[in-house]
DNA sequence: CAGATAACTTAACACCGATAAGTTATCAAT
DNA sequence: ATTGATAACTTATCGGTGTTAAGTTATCTG
């Protein structure tokens, strides 16, 4: 019925050296599956099936089930990071660049509703990013380990304030403190949104111009 | 390991018209269980162990397992909806009550932040409901049916944002949206400490009162 | 050509939510 | 007091899940 995800080349078996490229099959196969069925309809099985190898196979590249969500997740946030790198390289005014990247941190946490729950909502957070601070030390981290590019967003959105209080900006609040509201307000909307997709919002774009209003009229002392 | 939850007289069957008390059992365990091990953990048959009954017992009183899950849902909701009451009756300035009532909604989500995660930031949410419009018409609905008592508290709050605009109040959004974002920030706030309770967050009290400071300031027009 | 071993498969386990079909206790009416 | 209806259950089972153990096969190295 739907068996058009086929792979090239099937039922062959990898040489030597190869066993990564086989775990990037299961990535794109398992990708497109969680964002096709979501996350408890997609099984092992049926990721296997796509890849054209048996079930138990995928345990020779991943330790469980969830440790492919978090790979996922992992390459989509580097997606994202790489938007605010982007970002960062333009010259803008600090209260525009905050504009721009909140919207596109909503922006990207809607267009990847799966990811941005796992790593942000599920309450499944692994650990090294629970405990991690935020004023992440972003340099510290080791990109590579699973899990650290969420921790690594997040740290960025956090930078952009630092740069906020250093251009002379007069905040209500302490950074910190902004900081945390700002990015509450704009996480709100996002887990409000993907957590009740059916629900009968007002228009979307409305909402997301307006919070960033909001969040920027409520934090910031405009002349 | 954990028999503790044992429930007075097991073993018993329910007389005639009784069934009722049994759906009660069931309800009261689920809570525990749920609040104990999460969604996935809790599985029928350990409920159905907890009351002392068949597993398939359970399915004389629940359509399945979200409809246990939706009750569990609606009773949190009422318990919030009561709160709220308590705050209808005594008069106030509406903006006052807008930040009372808000104050009021962080509160008992701190206070219990299971139920909290369970009811609004879970992702099982049952789709009923996820379905059920706001503008909800309050007095219409049947505060009985499954699913209603989340639209009922969200109702709560667009009346205090209609009688802040009847009272003479400039908005800077629709009634609905200003409902809806004053929401998702309060909701941000609560779902960002509830799931990261480690996390060094600055003081507790300040970030409530910010949050509430800027909430109200980004939606109402002040002279 | 002979191991060694990476890359797999088959079989199975313990569990899950849910259903079908049978059983038992309790009631109302005779 | 007996009967019959039926509410309140139980047992057995289904098709599915994630995961593991143990065996197989193909490829590379010496």
């Amino acid at each position: 019925m739907e068996r058009d995800l086929s792979t090239a080349s099937v039922g062959t078996r990898k040489r030597r050296g190869e066993g990564h490229t086989r775990r990037d099959e299961i990535l794109v196969a398992a990708r497109e599956l969680f964002l096709r069925d979501g996350y408890e309809a997609t099984t092992i099985r049926r990721i296997a099936d796509v890849v054209g190898v048996s079930a138990p196979a995928l345990y020779l590249y991943f330790k469980d089930k969830d440790a492919i969500m978090l790979a996922l997740c992992d390459q989509t946030f580097r997606s994202l990071n790489e938007v605010m790198d982007g970002m960062e390289k333009q010259q803008l005014a600090p209260i525009e660049r905050l504009r721009r990247c909140g919207t596109a941190y909503i922006r990207f946490a809607l267009e990847h509703p799966r990811q941005y729950w796992l790593t942000f909502m599920s309450g499944n957070t692994p650990q090294e990013i629970k405990k991690r601070g935020h004023k992440p030390d972003t340099q510290s981290l080791d990109p590579d380990a699973p899990g650290s590019q969420g921790a690594i967003a997040f740290g960025r959105l956090m930078g952009i304030f630092r740069e906020i209080e250093n251009s002379g900006f007069a905040l209500n609040y302490p950074v910190d403190t902004a900081a945390e509201l700002v990015w509450m307000c704009l996480h709100g909307l996002v887990a409000a949104i993907i957590n009740n997709p059916e629900f009968p919002w007002t228009r979307r774009d409305v909402l997301i111009e307006g919070m960033l209003d909001l969040a920027v009229r409520g934090v910031v002392k405009m002349p």
